[in-house]
DNA sequence: CATTGACTTAAACCAGGGTTTAAGTCGTAT
DNA sequence: ATACGACTTAAACCCTGGTTTAAGTCAATG
């Protein structure tokens, strides 16, 4: 099975190596395998793993739910019905979270027209001085 | 000018009265008023601002950068365009986050499917077990 | 064979964003 | 008058999510 090194994997997921060392620790990468001088070894299979990790830390997943599904996906078959459960609450809690996030962008607008509205009355002003 | 205490504003905004508390300590909120008994009065003016503060957090805009935007408030109409830039880009901001949350939504659904279908074809068996 | 670069660990440190606590002051209802 | 609820403060505390530091190991290179 082809391995990379911490550095290699972090250079590949854009993050520093500090984090992947914490997240082991947090218990989200159990399964990293090392070689003889104690160096972790990242598979193809620990990294489809971390893209998903960070899939759910990009919707703002807690560390401690991340956890619990590493540990589901474990398990093994065996837990995928309450991985689809967690999945499918967490989809939602994510779809909400955006349906905020959009709500306060609508206000956000508003108030960049009007700072658009009132620097163009400015400029105009400044036209009419010049007749 | 009709006001309200910190436990009215609190519970319209349905917020802790120690957060308020909090932001006028960070200076989000200068120009609280108190009455004789040294107590917030908020007014409606001041209710506007705190929700377009709270629009702001929504977006997770940091509060240092709240505070910024609320000292350029105060400071009258000629801050207008450096309030319209910074609104601008913390509005491409969070187009970005979101656009981020949204790909990695997708990776989750596709997650969801399988799992779905993998139920989905164990309970199928059964049926067939049972003929 | 010494140096360099990539790695290791445990522990300390940090930032952001609040929340909680302790001790005290009012206004009002009984 | 006293007790209650709503308020005040400063300071301490907390959690999350990392990052940094110090001291050391190892493999390959000059």
């Amino acid at each position: 099975m082809k391995t990379i090194s911490i550095g290699e994997a972090a250079a590949a997921l854009r993050i520093p190596e500090s984090t992947l060392r914490y997240y082991e620790k947090q218990g989200l990468l159990p399964l990293i395998e090392r070689d003889g001088a104690g160096r972790r070894l990242f598979s193809e299979h620990q990294m489809e793993l971390l893209e998903t990790i960070l899939r759910l830390k990009h919707t703002h997943m807690p560390i401690q739910d991340i956890r619990q599904y590493i540990a589901w996906v474990i398990e093994g078959e065996s837990t995928t019905e309450l991985r689809l459960e967690m999945m499918t609450r967490h989809k939602q809690t994510v779809l909400n979270e955006m349906a905020v996030m959009e709500e306060a962008l609508r206000g956000i607008d508003i108030k960049i027209n009007r700072y658009t509205e009132r620097l163009r009355k400015k400029t105009e002003q400044g036209k009419e001085e010049n007749l």
